[in-house]
DNA sequence: ACGGTTCGACTACAGCCGTAGTATTACAGC
DNA sequence: GCTGTAATACTACGGCTGTAGTCGAACCGT
């Protein structure tokens, strides 16, 4: 559903960025990534819109559009579609296939030990289960 | 590269687990997954050979199918195509947003947390770099 | 009010994907 | 050797994506 193509991608982090943004400033902030015709960019806008992950308003005849979808809600459906599809839901092997695969700094390690921990231990008190 | 569609990731899992297959077998293998006809599943294959993934050798007028990439190829490249586009490169945040979004169990935190401390610590000893 | 300019809607097109029918080829058995 | 059958190759088609041109409408300045 929130399936999005890397193109469609950069063009809702322009949006999530700005807040809300007409075509040419959407082209604009996408510029350095390669170089789109503004058509092109408000295309993409359009199809975006008619698939529900973002909506526009008219200000004079200029065209705001905004993200209906936030980040995470992106994010999320991504990253599980390739948890699901790729790993079978088996969260541990994506973690241990990212952590090796790419060489992550100790830091970053760390930094993901912390998280965990974080997330972990709901007191390890003695409590039975009701 | 190895950017796979779930359909083809789906046709590369069973040559994987087969080692190789004709297009009678993947059918076969995937019939449980969707109703595809058999010619359908020959024109994936076809394709994925024509993209170098997947490569045949003929037996008898039988074509026997074998994958050319590995899992890991595979997966690292979907998972770094994640990684990279919807987390802007930043492993701790994708761990820390897989961690959050799907609730784990204890128990798979804790195999994680293992599998950091395994490839952590390479003895937090005094010694310079040479 | 008119002409230039800006902006979006519409149209177009090639490429890939999912999907599958049809044609063709190669065997196997008689 | 001919025929039925099994298996692939070829062709097709709608849908989505990336890409962008063109056309018409709205606006601004004079």
């Amino acid at each position: 559903m929130f399936q999005v193509t890397d193109l469609q991608l950069d063009v809702l982090k322009v949006l999530w960025a700005r807040g809300e943004g007409t075509v040419a400033d959407v082209h604009g902030a996408l510029e350095g990534n390669r170089g789109l015709a503004t058509t092109t960019v408000a295309t993409l806008l359009s199809r975006l819109e008619k698939r529900g992950l973002v909506a526009h308003r008219s200000e004079g005849r200029r065209h705001v559009y905004r993200a209906l979808v936030t980040e995470p809600e992106v994010a999320s459906a991504l990253l599980d579609s390739v948890t699901d599809n790729v790993f079978g839901g088996d969260v541990t092997a994506l973690v241990s296939h990212l952590l090796e695969a790419r060489d992550v700094s100790p830091g970053d390690l760390e930094a993901v030990q912390e998280i965990i921990q974080r997330m972990l231990p709901p007191e390890p008190e003695d409590r039975h289960e009701s």
